[in-house]
This record gives structure tokens, C-alpha cells and sequence, in this order.
DNA sequence: CTATTTTGCGAAAACGTTTGAGTGTTGAAA
DNA sequence: TTTCAACACTCAAACGTTTTCGCAAAATAG
């Protein structure tokens, strides 16, 4: 076992000093050229690296961001870790992840502990119970500490910041246009409770477009779901209870719920009644029939988060603070869960 | 905005010196009861957190572990950070997440990075390309080093260092030998080429529990795909040409597609044909048919995986090296892809 | 009232880097 | 011969901690 070679190993195995070591190879002008031929030499030999703990100690920064997220086991959240850590890679960070669970508390402590030095900046989609809670001291503790933080997906405005969101209310209109335009007339919603942005601005989406068209708005027709253990119930029950001729669900899940639901109830996708999801997982693709979605692009936004983080970390410090707001569209994608 | 507070910051303001308040903070003895008082109140006051960059500087390690994945994007694979995360974030470590692409040269460089002083130890899962070049230095290299590497899921013989692996041999075994009890008589199996060695070990299960049950073996009913762009094609003309009664495929989207393709052959699942599949993810759960499969319990080997690695890492140095291999069991998950 | 112990605190080194300032030697210009 | 610049290198500080050692003053013992 060889541990790792430093400065001071070569210093001393070449009886010269840490700094002409150092010097030597930044191929710094102060050196002779003998020395640093030599000096390169031994350290390409013996395959020295710096150390990177030391290097973020002395340029306090540590070319890593932390991303935090609710949950890793989710389609959604993993293509955008992907696109961030695409983006992070290509200019020379590291990604290191932490889940909250979708608790506060957790999400708190995971903050608290990267904030101190492990971090140059946070990515984040906040917690269920954060939002629920309102409480978002640790997020302004951080950016007072001049951390950058971009926030995505699950976003509120109290909090000033970087955000990428997509638009929720653009692609649920989309979609339930996209319905009303194939003839459906009692069009269901299957949505979140509304302390979920997202689950509210999709209501909302789905609310505006149906007013454009003059369809009324039945309440009836309107679903929100607390808890997701027994959403398969709840689901099922909605859809026995009312006629619809198609529905619009806020995720994969309760799509594929609300097709189960339709054909136990002897009835066929998409002929009697069509479906639309949201978010285009696995799930949407190779479930069958395949759905037609809204499809958020995950990668994307990951992407657009980290270059927005980075370029604030690596923005100079004179320039004035201003925070963007990045949206990314959606697109429908049609399959075979809707009528064509 | 205000910058993170330090221990010099805060001995300048209570006029004490700087070893006087670190040891205050970490309740020395040495310290008068007064200025212990004192200083951890001003401390508590303004929120002083030790920077972990310093600290991990000084102890030389920086409680944080690399998990270095083909990709993230993967059912399995996010089960199994999240067993790595949570018994990380239990003993106080982070975890540092890294995509190779199934690349070897990201593979190489992702450990490079990490070695040099960003983490602890690694967990990983070798990249198709590594397998196949069957180029193992940089895991040598940083084993000699003294870093502790768990290995999980793909693994190589050659390589000496924990192993979580699955019982691959045994949960194909498991698979195939529920289609013969089910009356199956001709059981195709759709695989990977061998050198992934979960698809080699499968298929070892597959010969292994045809010979047991003295089934005679037909090469012809055996499908190793090469390439995952042209599976879907590749599966569609397997089925086509032979007369099945059951398949074994080594993973969902293998499965999958032969699911389709019965279908499309105009036969059905499971009532002329059964499917097993291999890896329990959100597709079989959900698909219908939903899948019966071997369930791999990812989160378990991702737990597993990190609590060897833990156990390396606080272990005292006298204590004698020793590698282990922790097989974590399968379990066959009967839902509707298979006659009951 | 001196001798010794205890108490309370500070100085300094260390972890591995980078970097500006300093130093000694050489060679050339004045 | 003196002066000065160029060269090639070393010193030392800094990043933020922890910890060993040393030292003075106070408390205790003899």
C-alpha cells in the first residue's frame, strides 16, 4: 500500500523546496528549466495528483454543487441529475447528492451540512413538508451566506434565487386543448392537493383552458389527491363515479391509475375514454396502452440549473446580483393512450 | 450578505485566542467554565458551523463516499443509492454521486477526481465498456492507495475488495424452474453477450436448471443481444421464429418486449405464453400484465454495500485486511405475466 | 512563607496547497 | 571596482481546523 505522493514527498526526494515543486509544475517562469524537467518528470512517474481538499481549503471553493432532491427512486428527478451532472462534468464539478425524503428535517440537515465548505452552491426541489410548512429559513440562510442556489421544479416565490420550473399551466393547457380538440366534452382531472405548485399550476391550467373554451367547470369532475397510499383507491373511485370521456392526471402514476380504473370499469383506452399524463417516464413509454404525456424534460432543466448555478459561482464578484427565472417548455407527446 | 463565521473571527471578537474557542466549542476541560459560557453562547449566537473542507484537511478524511454508476437514469441503479444514502447519512457520511456513461474513460477520470482526496472510499458498478476491455488499473490503483472500493452488482474476480453481489445464478435458477413447475416445456431465454456478467450468470442459471430437470438444451432458444438500440427488433424476430411456451428474460426491458411481441404474434400473456423477467422495477409493477420477476432488492445491496464500506473505514488500521462477499438473496415476485 | 500542584489559557505545528516577498549568486553595464 | 538586474530558488503566510506543549498565575500543601 503506497499512500498518496504530496509536494513535500517530492520536495524532499529531490532536495528542493515545496514551493519550487509547486512552481514547477505550473510550469511557472521562476523555475530553471533543468529543475522543472526534472521535477515533472519525477511527479509524472510517480503519478502525483494535488490534493484536492487542500486546493478547496486555499481557493475556497470546492468545484462541487450539491444537489438535494425529494427522492432519487423517480424517473423525473433522475434524468435531472443526469443533465446536471452532463453540465457539472463538462466544466469541472463534481455532484454530490442528497435526499430529503421529503422531509423537512432532513432537508434542513443535508443543507446545513453541505452549506459548511462541502458545496460552492446548491440545486434543490424542495420537500413535500417544506411546502407545506412554509419554512424556508434554511434556503435564505444559505444564499445571506452568499451560496448560490437554484431552485427547480418545486419552487416558491418567497424565495429569491435561480429557478428552473417548466410551464405547468402552458402544459396542462396543452393538453386538455389537446382533448377538447379530439371531441372530449366531460374532460376529468386527477390532480395533487394544492400546496404542491405543481399539482396547483396544472389545476390551474387545466381550469383557464377549459374556461377559453366555454366548457363549465364541474367540481365534480375534479380530483385531488391527498394521499398517495391510497390513490389507487381514491382514482378508482372517481372514475366509477362519474361519465368522463377522458381524463388529465397530473403524473404517470395516476394515468396509469385512472387507465386501470376505466378498463375494470369494462370500458377502453383510448376508445371510450382517453388519458393524458404528466412527466414522460419509463412508465409512459412501455406501459400499454403507451401514453400520451407532457413531457418536462427533465435533462434539460437539469441542465439549465447547473449552468445557471455555475455561472453565478464563477461570475466575478463586481457584476450585480440578479436572478433568472428559466422556463423549459413541455411538449405533448402523443401515443396510444388518446384517441387520433 | 454575510460570510460564514470562523474560529479566528470569533477569538478576535471575545479577545481570546483561537485554541482557547476551539477547545471552548469542543468542551475541553482545559477551559474555564465562564469563558466556555461565553464563547459558546456568542457561537450559538451566530450559528458557527466548523468547515468541513478544514476538517477533513486535518483528519484526512472527509466522511464522504463515491458511488460511481454506469448511469442514473435506472431503476436498480437509484434503488441502490438510495440504500447507500441512507445508511451513509445514518453513520454521518454524504455521498458523492458519479456517472460514467458505462464509459471507460469516464470511468477512469471519475475515479481520479474522487481519489484525490474527495472521498473516503468508493462504491461502484463497473462500466460496460471497463468490462469488456477487462482494463482494471484505476480500481487497482486506487486500492493500493489504501482506499477502501465495494464493488456491487458487476463485478470482476480479479479485483480484490468487497463484493455485494446478487445470487444471479440462483435467482435464474429460481425463475426458470417456477416456468418448468408451471408445465413449460419450451423456455426461451433473451440475454445479454456474456462479458456483462450478470447476463453470463443468468444464463449459467438458465443451462444449469434446464440440466437439472434433465430439459434438453436448444441453442436456438437461447438469445444474447449485443446491442440495446436494436433489442426491441432483435426480441420481436426471436419470438416470431420459435414455438414458446415461456421466457426468461434477464431484465424488464428484455421482458418487455417479449411481452409485446407474443402479442403481437396474436398469442397471449401468460395464457399461451408466461414471462419472467429479471430486476423488480416500476415497469413490471405497473405494466400489464405486471411482471412476474426475480426482485434483485437494490436498496438492500446498496445498504449492504455501504455498511462494508463504513466497516473498512472506521476500522482500526492493526486489524487484518480481509475481503468479503455479501450475496444478497433474490426473491421471485409472482404477479401476472405467468400462469398461476 | 516557600514549594508544588492545579487551572486557564496561548503559541505553534500540522494537514497540502499556492503565491508574494525575500535572498543569494551570477553576469554585465557604468 | 561598484551597481544593478536577471535568474533560480527558498521563506513564510494563508486557507480553518485540532491538538500538543508550554507557561503564567492562582490555589493548595507543607
Amino acid at each position: 500500500m503506497r499512500p498518496k505522493l504530496t509536494l513535500k514527498q517530492i520536495a524532499r526526494e529531490l532536495d528542493v523546496s515545496i514551493s519550487t515543486v509547486s512552481k514547477a509544475l505550473r510550469d511557472s517562469s521562476e523555475i530553471g528549466e533543468e529543475t522543472k524537467k526534472k521535477i515533472k518528470a519525477f511527479a509524472k512517474l510517480y503519478n502525483y495528483r494535488p490534493n484536492n481538499i487542500a486546493l478547496s481549503l486555499k481557493n475556497r471553493k470546492t468545484k462541487t454543487i450539491g444537489i438535494i432532491i425529494p427522492e432519487i427512486v423517480h424517473y423525473f428527478f433522475t434524468t435531472v441529475i443526469s443533465g446536471v451532472e452532463q453540465v457539472a462534468n463538462e466544466k469541472g464539478y463534481n455532484v454530490i447528492v442528497c435526499l430529503s425524503n421529503n422531509s423537512f428535517d432532513k432537508e434542513v440537515l443535508n443543507m446545513e451540512l453541505l452549506a459548511n465548505g462541502s458545496t460552492d452552491g446548491f440545486i434543490m426541489s424542495m420537500a413535500k413538508e417544506t411546502l407545506q410548512k412554509e419554512d424556508y429559513h434554511h434556503l435564505t440562510e444559505v444564499t445571506n451566506q452568499g451560496m448560490p442556489l437554484v431552485l427547480f421544479d418545486r419552487v416558491i416565490d418567497e424565495v429569491h434565487c435561480d429557478k428552473v420550473i417548466i410551464d405547468d399551466v402552458i402544459g396542462a393547457k396543452k393538453a386538455v386543448q389537446y382533448l377538447i380538440d379530439k371531441g372530449a366534452k366531460k374532460i376529468g382531472l386527477v390532480s395533487t392537493v394544492d400546496y404542491v405548485s405543481v399539482g396547483k399550476l396544472r389545476t390551474r391550467g387545466y381550469l383557464e383552458i377549459l374556461r377559453e373554451n366555454n366548457v363549465e367547470i364541474d367540481e365534480n369532475l375534479i380530483l385531488k389527491i391527498e394521499d398517495m397510499d391510497h390513490s389507487e383507491a381514491e382514482i378508482k373511485d372517481f372514475i366509477n363515479k362519474n361519465d368522463l370521456d377522458a381524463v388529465f392526471a397530473v403524473n404517470e402514476h395516476f394515468a396509469i391509475h385512472a387507465i386501470k380504473a376505466v378498463q375494470e370499469k369494462g370500458l377502453k383506452v383510448p376508445e371510450d375514454v382517453s388519458v393524458i399524463g404528466f412527466t414522460d417516464g419509463e412508465l409512459s413509454k412501455r406501459f400499454i396502452p403507451s401514453l400520451t404525456t407532457v413531457s418536462q424534460h427533465g435533462e434539460r432543466m437539469g441542465a439549465e440549473a447547473a449552468r445557471l448555478l455555475i455561472d453565478k459561482l464563477e461570475r466575478k464578484p463586481e457584476e450585480e446580483e440578479s436572478y433568472k427565472t428559466v422556463i423549459v417548455e413541455t411538449s405533448l407527446i402523443e401515443r396510444n393512450s388518446t384517441k387520433s
